[in-house]
DNA sequence: GGCCAGCCTTGACGAATGTCAAATTGGCGG
DNA sequence: CCGCCAATTTGACATTCGTCAAGGCTGGCC
């Protein structure tokens, strides 16, 4: 594979950081796979022996407890970077939300290239010092916040999330958007049980602060009162 | 200031990827600072103008809501790097808990060191790697453990931290340790109030699983039982 | 077009945790 | 050693959210 020259991520994932003689070499270890909705990349607690890049699709990222408690950690969107380079274990599940292409590694292989390129490990540290803040904010939601917060600054940022493709900084909200989640999966990134959500979505519904016109599909109709409520 | 040479945490914290002489550079552009306990160093979505190693003491970085309600979403021990590099703005607010010693740079110092020292940056990413599992370890308790599974797993945190601090890895966890947080700030890393905390630590001691030999020390009696309860 | 399975919603209820208020403790300065 | 103040504990009660149990809807498949 050196599809990397057509790849739809090359300017965004940290590949960008490369030149076209470095991710030739890059590519060489690298291989594009498939993973079907519902198949798992990363098991939890497993040698981490696979990294990857996202090209297309969404993924989560789960811990769970012995006894079948789920939590999503983090989820992934082409560009990102996921699984845990420098270290034998990995301590979160990944699991594709939707059908997706990676770009994967192995992290040994990875591992080794990335220190011999230190303007690649310079582009995972900013990636990765962003997650930090934004699993950080995200520990303040479950911690702190109601449900029905919780429900508010969720459809805000997927809102956020899934603006206009375009021109990826400049992005305005997406006034209507197609959830990668199930019922179950909001809740488990709220830390909620799948009753609260779809109560807590019913009632934004019967106030006209959103439309439901499917499953999976959601219409902001009132910005304003979902950022009153997100607090 | 070239303390480096004697530098408690020389060997633990980034330095430890540098040699002498490029120690010397980065003490040229970094200052000791001593802060006080209940003394902010960082605030909250200001401008990120300081990072900093720890040299002694404990500091909690935090965020909170626009009314009031906090939430303690890190916690950095000597040794740990902390601040925002290569941002505008810090989304944590970072204050002492106990009185501490610390090595501060200016944000803009730091970045450029760091950038033409690609040893460094490693360091930095495998801590922000690591931190990022605990963090998102974290983000399981949160979302997904009752008031009394968290108070366990807290405290079996808390008793693996301050075991013999002799040789880093291969510590034993404490039978006994002085917590560096009040009931307060107990509650706002395990997203509970105050009270619960208060409740559910009566009731361990009443069960005999710890003591509490004074409003900040605890003594472990029974580990088995924590690790039980932490679930 | 109809049927089926899985997902989602709704209702009734209970338990865990938060809220508010008061009593108690312990540490510190005088 | 005493008294004071803040932190903590305890109690009574309220509320949110989880649990359990139906039932309904939807989308895929024949």
């Amino acid at each position: 594979m050196t599809a990397c020259e057509t790849c739809v991520v090359r300017n965004r994932a940290i590949c960008s950081a490369l030149d076209n003689h470095e991710i030739a070499a890059l590519s060489a270890i690298g291989r594009r796979r498939t993973v079907a909705a519902g198949e798992s990349l990363i098991w939890e607690d497993d040698d981490s022996l696979l990294v990857a890049n996202v090209i297309d699709g969404v993924l989560k990222l789960t811990t769970s407890t012995e006894d079948g408690r789920e939590q999503i950690v983090g989820v992934a969107y082409p560009s990102d970077f996921i699984g845990r380079p420098f270290s034998q274990t990995s301590r979160a599940s990944v699991v594709a939300l939707t059908d997706a292409r990676v770009c994967v590694f192995a992290r040994n292989d990875f591992d080794r290239f990335a220190r011999e390129h230190p303007e690649l490990e310079h582009k995972l540290l900013e990636r990765t010092l962003a997650e930090l803040d934004r699993t950080r904010a995200w520990m303040m939601l479950l911690g702190r916040k109601t449900a029905s917060e919780k429900i508010a600054t969720f459809l805000l940022d997927m809102s956020d999330r899934f603006g206009e493709t375009g021109c990826a900084p400049l992005r305005r909200p997406a006034k209507r958007f197609t959830l990668p989640f199930s019922r179950q999966q909001v809740a488990d990134v709220l830390g909620l049980t799948i009753e609260t959500v779809s109560r807590q979505f019913t009632r934004l519904k019967q106030d006209g602060v959103i439309d439901l016109p499917s499953r999976r599909e959601v219409d902001v109709l009132d910005r304003g009162a979902l950022a009153a409520l997100a607090g």
